[in-house]
DNA sequence: AGGCTATGCTTAACGGTGTTAAGTGAGTTT
DNA sequence: AAACTCACTTAACACCGTTAAGCATAGCCT
């Protein structure tokens, strides 16, 4: 009697496609620019359908960058562990960290930009927010770990934390949302940051 | 025949009349929550008769962007007049700048964080940018100041002020953005920020 | 085997959106 | 008084996200 476990993978089969197609056309042409209907139309299923699936077009967005927050994660996880000197591993958890805003700008526009505000829904705002917190962290720990090598002239861990964030999100979320403005060479940029903050804040 | 001027200066009211409403409905709710229809129920108009004034939706947004600018450019120049030290002058500039952001926060979110692209529409888009380019050159003025006084190590005037404004930027939109993040005291972030930077450019 | 129900998907529809085309009606001109 | 201007409106188009209702089929029970 497997006939139950086939439909239940067929079902999850289906969700998978409808989050691929929902991701391809997202990441292509921006979350605002895709409907509902081009999505079903992409999976030849009707629009409907995608309401069996996912409770509204926010939670799709949702789930894809509960996905793609992994993978920064991920990443940057990775770096910190072959951590050589504290101070190299934070500039190339930064430099990750904004790579992956310009890599997903859509993820970040929708994550830490536009924060597209669920009235009353906050279970899904938290989770989301859990996400962040999650990169967050990593990005804390990399500081905490520069600090406790006396490396650094400040010493108020999460005020660094926030700073080097907040740099970071200012480069990444500047060259996102005004691609039209005259910036000089995106790595140029990003570096000059990285390098001001981290080595300013070195004794 | 006064009357064709009046009806000149009748059409300018109302222009005005629509840039107020659509103003302070995006400031209160965002754009992206505002519809032509609620505008012009709030100014008792038609929904069309706004096309008579304005091509289209975002050009409503730019031209309030616009007025926003000004502003932000006009306090930034008295700044720039009693300008004793460069460098002090500079880091008053970036003061103001996220300063202006937290207390017009729903305007600078307009402005600078959900900036809606306008698809391949050049003319509107470069007018757009002029105005946005004002408020950058006052910047970049300082920084410029700051690199003839022979101040910074750095000397490519619009790598430093754009990782000076992307420093602010972070910051500011940080905080607006995500209000219910245990940031640590706004003013302590914001003089991190600024001094890390500008000392950590200085020679 | 035949009826019943649960399931997976579809069609139709609602109330909204930005925007355009066509129409109206008052004021100016001739 | 007729003709024309022009600010404004009404009606409509083609979408949107989302919901309600219908339909066909597969699996189960008697």
């Amino acid at each position: 009697m497997g006939s139950k476990q086939r439909r239940e993978r067929e079902k999850e089969e289906l969700r998978q496609e409808i989050l691929d197609a929902a991701r391809e056309l997202f990441v292509q042409e921006g979350y605002e620019n895709v409907s509902m209907r081009r999505i079903a139309e992409k999976i030849e299923y009707s629009p409907t359908t995608i309401y069996l699936y996912f409770d509204d077009k926010v939670s799709l967005l949702y789930a894809i960058c509960e996905e793609t927050f992994a993978k920064l994660a991920k990443r940057m996880e990775t770096i910190a562990k072959d951590a050589d000197d504290p101070v190299r591993a934070l500039k190339k958890g930064c430099r990750a960290y904004v790579d992956f805003g310009l890599k997903y700008p859509n993820h970040y526009k929708v994550t830490f930009i536009n924060h597209p505000e669920h009235p009353r829904d906050d279970k899904r705002h938290l989770k989301e927010q859990s996400m962040g917190m999650r990169a967050y962290g990593n990005l804390r720990a990399a500081v905490e770990a520069c600090i406790k090598a006396g490396k650094f002239r400040e010493t108020d861990v999460d005020a660094v934390t926030q700073m080097i964030w907040a740099g970071g999100h200012g480069v990444a979320s500047l060259l996102i949302t005004m691609p039209g403005f005259p910036w000089v060479k995106k790595t140029e940029l990003i570096d000059l940051m990285i390098d001001t903050l981290v080595d300013g804040l070195m004794v």
